[in-house]
DNA sequence: CATGAATGAGAATTCATTCAT
DNA sequence: GATGAATGAATTCTCATTCAT
C-alpha cells in the first residue's frame, strides 16, 4: 500500500464525513464525495464495492472514535469525581472539537440499516473496562452496563446535538449535567 | 371542485414514515411514499412543495408527539416518583407504541438541516411547564430545563433506540433508569 | 359572452404572450400561464382545447397585428415616399410600442409547425391592397407581392429584433433604412 | 479510460438540430435528442452540462454558418454584382441545402434568452470585412453595417423561410430580390 | 363558468456503477 | 492504482389534461 493512496482513501473519507455534516446522511452521492475529495468518481470503487459497504465501514471504524477520544482524557489515578467529570466533558469536547464525526456518527446510530450493523454498546467497551474497575473497587454504584452507558454519555450527547440552539450558556448546562451523574453513579 | 381527501394526505404521511423506519432517512424516495401510499406521485405534489419541505412539514407535525403521549399519561396528583416513572417509561413505550414516528423523529432530531427547524427542546415545553409545576411545590430540584430534558429523555431514548440489540431484559435497565433518574432530581 | 370572462381570456392571452417574450417559446407551460393570468390552469380550457391549439389560435389572431398597426398609419393622400417611411418605421415603432406582441410573433413564424398554419404573408393582405394602388397609380414599381413584403418588413423588423445589441444609434439606421427601400421601390 | 467519442457528441448534435427542423425549438426533450442520436440520455450530460447550455453552445457553434457558407461561395475578383448575386443566392441556397441548420439558427435568433448571447452581426464579421473592402473600392454604397447585413440578408432569409408556402417560382422571386439589392447598394 | 384535486406521462437531471485504457 | 466515458435505472418534479363539484 503506497502511501499516496493511502492519502487518497483518507480525502473519500474526511469528504464523506464532512459531507454528511453539511447535507445531512440523505443528502451525500458518490459523485459529491468524489469531487469534495478530489478525486474520479470510479476511484472511490478502488477502495469500496459499494456505497452501502462505504458508509458501513467507515461508520464501523469512526463509530468508537469518541469512546476512544475521552479515554485519552481518562488518568488511572482519577477518583470517581473526577472520572464521570472526564468522561461527561470528554465527551462534549468532543463533538465540539470533531463536530463532523460526532455528527456522522450519530446520524448513523439512528439510521436502522446502519445500527443493526453496529451497536453503540459495542463501541464503548474500553470505556465499560474501565467503569468495571471502579465498580470494583467500590467507587461506582453496580448499574448495568447498559444503564451506566445511557446515563453518562446520552444526555450530554443530546446536549451537544442541541448546543447551536442554546444561547450559548452551554457550560453551565454541562457543569448540571456532571453534577447530577456524579450523585447518582458514586458511592456516598 | 373536489375537495382535498384528507385521508390521502393522511396516507402520504404514514408512508413516509414507515418506509423512514424500513429503509433510513437517505432510503426513501417520493415514488417509494407514492406507491406505499397508494396515490400517484405527482399528487404528493398537490400536498407538498418538494421533498424537502414535505420532511420538514412532517417532522414539524410530529416532532412532539412523543412529548403528547407522556402527558397524556401524567395524571395531575401523581407524586414525584411517579412523574418520574411516568415520563420516562411513557416515553419507552412510545418507542414501541409507535415504533415507526419514534425512528422517524429521532432521525430527522440528528439531521443537520432538519433539525436547525425544529428544536428538540421547544417540542416538550407542556413536559417543562409541568416539571416546573413539581419544581415550585419544591418536589423537584431546581435544575435548568435542558439540564431536565436531558436526564430524564436522553437515557431512555437511547435505550429504546438500541432496544433491539439487548437480549430482552430491557425491562431491567428501565427500572435502573427510572431509579437513577428519581434520585438525582427528586428532592429527599 | 359575460364581460367579465371577456377579460379573463384576455388575461390569458396577455399572460402568454408576456411569458414568452421573458422565456422563449420553449419556456412556457399551461401552469405558468395560469399563474401569470391569475386563473387556475383548468380554466385554460374553457377557452382552449389544448395547448397546441391555444398557441396557433393567439397566434393566427395577432399575427396581422403588425401590420394592422401600421396600417392605421397611413394616410391614402400620402406620396411614395411618405408611405415607404410610414411602413418602415410603423414597423418599428409597433416592435417598442408592443414589444411582446412583436417577439411572440417573430418566434411563431419560425416555429415550423406553426408557421405552417399561418403564412406571413397572408397577414399583409391589406397592406398589399395599399401597395397595389401605388403600383397602379404608377407610384411603386411593379415588384411581385412577395419581393415587396420582404423588402419592406424583414430589414427593419430583423433591426427591431437586434434592437437592444445596437448602441443606440438606431434611429441612424432607420434612417438609411427608409433611404434604401424608397430607392428601390419608388418611380424616378 | 476511455477517450471522449467524438463522433457521438456530433450524433447529439445533429440529432438536436434535426428534431428542432421537425418539432422546433419548443418541441425538443434530452430523451428524444438521446433517442434520434442513439445515445442515453445521460450521455449527453457527459458533454453538456444542461439543457440550456447545450442550446447555447450548439447555437454560438453554428450561428455563423450561414455566413462562413456564403463566404465560400465568393471570389475575390467577383465584381459588385455578382458579389450581392452570390451572397444573397448563397444565403438561400444554404437553407435549402442545410434546411435544418437554417432553421434551427433563426429559430434561436428569435428566441430571447438565447440571442442575447449571440448577436447575428457578430457571425457576420467576415462578411463585413470583405463589404469593407467593396466600399473602399468605391463600388459599394457608404451604408453602415447594420443596413447592409439587414438589406442584404434579411429579405432572402424570410423568402426561404417561407419558401414552402410559395408556388414554387420561388427563383423569381429570388431574382427580383437580387436586383433590388443591387440596385440600392452599387454605386452607378 | 370556474376551479382545486388528481394523475399518467414525461421532463431534466443525478445516481451508482462498470469498463477500457 | 486511477480515471474519463458511458449508461440503465432512478430521482425530483412539471406538464397537459380531466373531472367532480
Amino acid at each position: 500500500m503506497r502511501l499516496k493512496d493511502e492519502d487518497k482513501q483518507q480525502r473519500i473519507k474526511k469528504a464523506m464525513v464532512d459531507l454528511i455534516l453539511r447535507d445531512g446522511i440523505d443528502g451525500i452521492s458518490i459523485s459529491k464525495i468524489a469531487k469534495e475529495a478530489g478525486v474520479s468518481a470510479a476511484t472511490i470503487y478502488v477502495y469500496y464495492e459499494s456505497k452501502e459497504e462505504m458508509l458501513t465501514e467507515i461508520f464501523r471504524e469512526y463509530a468508537d472514535l469518541p469512546y476512544g477520544y475521552v479515554m485519552q482524557q481518562v488518568n488511572s489515578d482519577m477518583d470517581g469525581r473526577d472520572l464521570i467529570e472526564t468522561l461527561v466533558r470528554g465527551c462534549y469536547d468532543f463533538s465540539i472539537e470533531h463536530e463532523e464525526i460526532f455528527s456522522f456518527v450519530e446520524q448513523c446510530h439512528r439510521c436502522p440499516t446502519l445500527s443493526e450493523q453496529v451497536c453503540d454498546k459495542d463501541c464503548s467497551c474500553d470505556v465499560l473496562s474501565l467503569l468495571h474497575q471502579y465498580q470494583k473497587m467500590g467507587i461506582l454504584k453496580q448499574y448495568s452496563d447498559w444503564s451506566l452507558v445511557a446515563i453518562i454519555f446520552a444526555p450530554v450527547r443530546w446536549l451537544a446535538a442541541n448546543r447551536k440552539a442554546l444561547s450559548s450558556n452551554s457550560e453551565k448546562y454541562l457543569d448540571e449535567l456532571v453534577y447530577m451523574i456524579q450523585k447518582v453513579l458514586l458511592n456516598d
